[in-house]
DNA sequence: CTGATATGCTAATACGCATTACCACCTCGA
DNA sequence: TCGAGGTGGTAATGCGTATTAGCATATCAG
C-alpha cells in the first residue's frame, strides 16, 4: 500500500521549477560533463524547490534505472537474532554493522526466506537476493549446489567461513580454526596429557573438518591418537558414560554448549575440572551466559570476520576504488584463551 | 554493479515459452479475472520455463509498478547490534525477527543513516525510507519533528516506545512503565521505607517521565516524598557522594548499568545491599553481562514489543486482512521481579 | 555577414514489471 | 447467415529515475 497520491517526484520539482525532469534529475547527480552544463542560477533554483518539497528519490526507479542501489543483503540460515537457545551471529553482525555504516550501505536482512527441509534455502520462489546489490551468507553449514549457483550467476557474494567447492571460486572470510586447534592441542601435549577424547559435532562443514584436522595432526605429529566420538547434545549424559569408561586425562569439546554440559555433569559425578580431567573448548559461547567458566579455550575474532567480509563484498561489488585488492579467500586467526581447565595429568605417567 | 548481462526478465521467459510478457506476467501473479483467462496448460508450459530458467523477478520494478516489496525498515537511532558498551536493541529485534518471518517480510536495517549532532536522522538528502513499504522506528529518545513529518507524509511506521506528539497520531507500541514503577515504590513503601533517593537518567522521553511520574505519584498517595538527582553515568561517585549526604534507606535508579555501578562502590564502601541500603532498579540489562546481581527490578517483554510492533505495522500497511484490527497505541504490561536487593530498612522507624 | 563554436537546456528512451483495453478467433443459437 | 457471447491471448501504457542525443539560441572569429 505506497502512499502514491502525496508522492513527490522529479516531475513535479521540475514543473515548480521552470524546468524538465532530465535537468532535475543533471542537478541532483551532480553531472557536469560538457553536454550537460547547468548554470549556478538553474542549479540553485531546483535546489531550492527540492528543499521545500523535501522530496526524496524513489530508490526503486533509481534501482530500475540501473544505478546500485548501496543495499548488502544478509541471509542467516538460522535466524539472525538471538533467542533463548542461541547467540550465534550477532558478534558477526557487529562488526558487519559498523563496515556497512563505514561505506554507506543498508543491510537487507532476509528473514522472508522460508525454512525447507529444517533450513532457509536462498533459492525459492519469489527470491529476493537481487534487491541487494550484493550478499552475505551466515551459517555453520551452505547448501554447496546453492552456492555453485550462485557462483555461475555472477551475483557478487561473500560467505563468512571458509567454503571450498565450485572450484574454489567462493569468495570468504573465514577463521583459521585448524591452526588454533593445533595449538590446543599442543598446549595439553606440553603438559603430558597422553590419554584423550574428542567429542564433535555431528558436521562436516569446512570449519568442523579444520578443527579436527588440526587436532589429530598435531596428534599424529606426536604419535599419540584420540579417541572421538560425535554428540548432537540430545544425550551428553551417555556420551559422558562413554567418556568415563575411556576415562581420558583431557578431554576436547568442539561445542561450547556441549562442554558447558559435560562440566555440569562433571561436578555433578564428582569428578574435578581440571584436576581430575582437563577440559579445552574448540568453540566459544553461543548462547546467552548462564555460568561462565573459564574454558582454556580458542577465541575467533567474529567482529573481525564480519566487517572483513563487508569489505571483500564492497569490493566485489564496486571494485578496488584505489585501494590494495582484498584476497578473494581469507582467513583469520584465532586467539587461543589459556583458560582454567587444562592442567597436568594427575598421575605422571609411572612407566 | 548489476550484472545486467545475464539477468532473465520476464521478456526472455516469453520469447521460451512463445508467449507474450504479459502472459508471464499474469502467470506469476496467478490473475484469473473474467478478462484475462490462461488455459492450464498454457500456464503450465510458462511455469515450466521460469522453473528451468530459475527466473526471479526484480523486486525494484515490481515497487515501481506499484505493488509492495514486502520490505520493512528498522530504523534504529544507535546502533542496532550489541558493542561493548551496549545491547539495547537485539531482545526487541528478536521479536521483529521472528515475526517478520512469520508474515513473509524481510527486515531493510538503514544502518546507512548519518550520524549528526550526535544522532541518527530519518530525513536527510537520499532518504532510503521508501525502500521499504514501512518502517519501524527503535531509539530511546526520537525527534519530535522528525515523527511529526512522518505522521504528515502517510508513510506507514511504528514507533516502539510510546511517543506522544504530532496530536496523538502517532502508531505505536510500547511498555507500561508508570504502572511498573509504581508497583515497585508500592514494594519499598510496604516494607516501611520511608527515605527514598531516586536517580535518574537525564532524558525526557515519553518512558522516562512515565517512569518518574508513576514513582512519585505512589509516593504522593502515602504523602511521602523522594529526593531525586540526575545522572549521567559519567561521575557515579560524585552521586554516590550525594546519595550518602543523604542517607536513604532505599535508591531507585532509572539505569541498570548506573546499579550496576552504584552496587559496586557500595560493596567496595562497606554498605551492604540490601542490608544498609536497599536498591530498586528501574531498567533492563542492556550490556553484556559481567557481574549479575538479582536486582529488585522491573522487566519489560520486549521480544513481544518487536512482534507486536510487526504486527502493528503489518496491519498499517496492509490494512487488517479480516483479523481483528489492532489499536494503533498499545502499552504492554511490564513484570515485577521481586529480585533480591530490596529489604526492610535496618532501624524500624523509631520516631 | 557567415559559419563555427559554446551554452543551456529538453525530448526521448530504457529499465522490468503489472495492468487494462482490446483484438482475433471460435462456437452456437436463431 | 449473422450476431452474440465466449476464449485465449497481446499491445500499450505507466511507475520514477538516469542518460544520451540533439535542438535552439547566443557569441565569436574571420
Amino acid at each position: 500500500m505506497l502512499t502514491r497520491p502525496q508522492r513527490v517526484t522529479q516531475r513535479k520539482i521540475a514543473e515548480l521549477a521552470g524546468v524538465s525532469q532530465a535537468t532535475v534529475s543533471l542537478v541532483l547527480n551532480g553531472k557536469a560533463d560538457a553536454t550537460t552544463r547547468i548554470p549556478e542560477e538553474t542549479r540553485r533554483r531546483v535546489l531550492e524547490v527540492i528543499r521545500e518539497t523535501t522530496y526524496v528519490a524513489d530508490p526503486a526507479a533509481r534501482s530500475l534505472a540501473g544505478v546500485g542501489n548501496n543495499i548488502v543483503g544478509v541471509f542467516t540460515y538460522e535466524h539472525a537474532f538471538p533467542n533463548e537457545s542461541s547467540d550465534f551471529y550477532t558478534p558477526l553482525l557487529t562488526g558487519v554493522e559498523s563496515a556497512a555504516e563505514q561505506i554507506g550501505v543498508d543491510l537487507l536482512m532476509f528473514t522472508s526466506a522460508p525454512v525447507t527441509d529444517g533450513r532457509r534455502r536462498i533459492f525459492h520462489e519469489n527470491n529476493r537476493l537481487r534487491l541487494a546489490d550484493g550478499c552475505l551468507l551466515l551459517g555453520r553449514e551452505m547448501d554447496p549446489v546453492e552456492l555453485e549457483r550462485l557462483v555461475e550467476s555472477d551475483y557478487p557474494f561473500v560467505a563468512i567461513g571458509r567454503r571450498d567447492g565450485a572450484d574454489g571460486r567462493i569468495p570468504y572470510v573465514g577463521v583459521d580454526y585448524g591452526t588454533a586447534t593445533a595449538a590446543l592441542a599442543r598446549l595439553a601435549i606440553d603438559q603430558g596429557h597422553k590419554k584423550l577424547f574428542y567429542l564433535h559435532l555431528p558436521l562436516t562443514a569446512e570449519s568442523n573438518r579444520d578443527r579436527t584436522r588440526g587436532l589429530l595432526q598435531e596428534l599424529d605429529a606426536v604419535g599419540l591418537s584420540c579417541e572421538t566420538m560425535v554428540a548432537d547434545g540430545t544425550d551428553l549424559r551417555a556420551a559422558w558414560s562413554e567418556i568415563r569408561r575411556f576415562a581420558p586425562t583431557v578431554l576436547f569439546v568442539e561445542d561450547h554448549a556441549h562442554a558447558q554440559s559435560v562440566y555440569d555433569i562433571a561436578v555433578e559425578s564428582g569428578i574435578s575440572i581440571p584436576g581430575d580431567l582437563s577440559l579445552i573448548v574448540f568453540g566459544e559461547l553461543t548462547r546467552p551466559n548462564e555460568h561462565v567458566v573459564d574454558y582454556t579455550r580458542l577465541s575467533a575474532p567474529r567482529p573481525e570476520l564480519g566487517s572483513r567480509a563487508v569489505a571483500l563484498l564492497d569490493q566485489l561489488m564496486n571494485g578496488t576504488r584505489g585501494a590494495e585488492e582484498l584476497p578473494r579467500q581469507q582467513l583469520l586467526d584465532c586467539t587461543i584463551v589459556e583458560g582454567a581447565t587444562l592442567a597436568a595429568p594427575r598421575k605422571e605417567t609411572a612407566l
